[in-house]
DNA sequence: ATATATCCGAGTAAACCGCTCGGAATTATT
DNA sequence: AATAATTCCGAGCGGTTTACTCGGATATAT
């Protein structure tokens, strides 16, 4: 019942990525490793999972660098973790690709996964990365001051 | 982000203890591995775990079995996850050992695991293995009709 | 005594995690 | 045109976890 490194250092790379959306400045690989201290070959393939869910936009070359492809608004938790991690589903049967396990009808256990999912998907869906990048700014503040 | 099989079987097989607990009948290994469909010799190692959390009691030798070690109500499913799982936390740092990460003050997602942990805990918490039963008693029985 | 149970420790194949590495392709800068 | 900076991509890899199996020791009702 972990997550993964791969969701939790992909919404620190997608906080970042969006304190710098008002600007339009592009973030490279290098600097966002930097400055959330995540390994940089490692993110590499992060961001490719989170482009690949039209989720950043990329700027190839010299001076290239990612974007937020969309306002950070419009970025939900939920969505970000699903490009990570392929699913937010904790057990297979109440997976939203509909999927169900054999004996649906007969599970003891699948009321409590169903009310349990659903209670983690609202606020995986109800909180956006602009909710976390305000927190962060904030707190960056605390931290200077 | 999954829950393993040992924390599902570990509820099914407490469900189904619980529906023994009025009888006051003992199931053994065999049984359960049978009705539940798990296999007998990984059921046994997670009612090894069970039995050291104190929630089923053993009676060794023959005619021997599991019952619960407490009544159904006051059992939750939180207990049994965290005696099958060790902890139900989703990421470490909002674990209830206390245990925090190094950069506490300045992670970004450290709001958003909280708020997702209470919420889980809660349904985990105020859900018992009675309720549970109870559901899976009324299944059966329109299985049957 | 015997059959039926729990108890216990070890082993194991496969998957997954958290990376690293090497290089190809693209583009701004000089 | 050359160079440096960058994204893109696939492969590999050591360690851990998962989901089991197996072999036996121990306890106990019959």
């Amino acid at each position: 019942m972990k997550l993964s490194t791969k969701g939790r250092y992909g919404i620190k790379a997608m906080v970042d990525l969006a304190t710098e959306y008002e600007s339009g400045e592009k973030l490279s690989i290098a600097q966002l490793s930097e400055r959330q201290g995540i390994s940089y070959a490692y993110l590499e393939q992060l961001i490719a999972l989170l482009k690949k869910a039209g989720l950043v936009k990329a700027a190839r070359g010299a001076q290239g660098g990612y974007t937020l492809a969309k306002t950070p608004e419009n970025i939900s938790v939920g969505e970000v973790l699903k490009a990570l991690e392929g699913s937010t589903a904790l057990v297979e049967c109440v997976g939203t690709d509909g999927t169900d396990c054999e004996n649906v009808c007969s599970c003891a256990a699948r009321p409590l996964w169903l009310k349990l999912q659903r209670r983690i998907d609202d606020v995986l869906d109800s909180t956006t990365i602009k909710d976390m990048a305000e927190d962060y700014i904030i707190q960056k503040e605390r931290l200077n001051s």
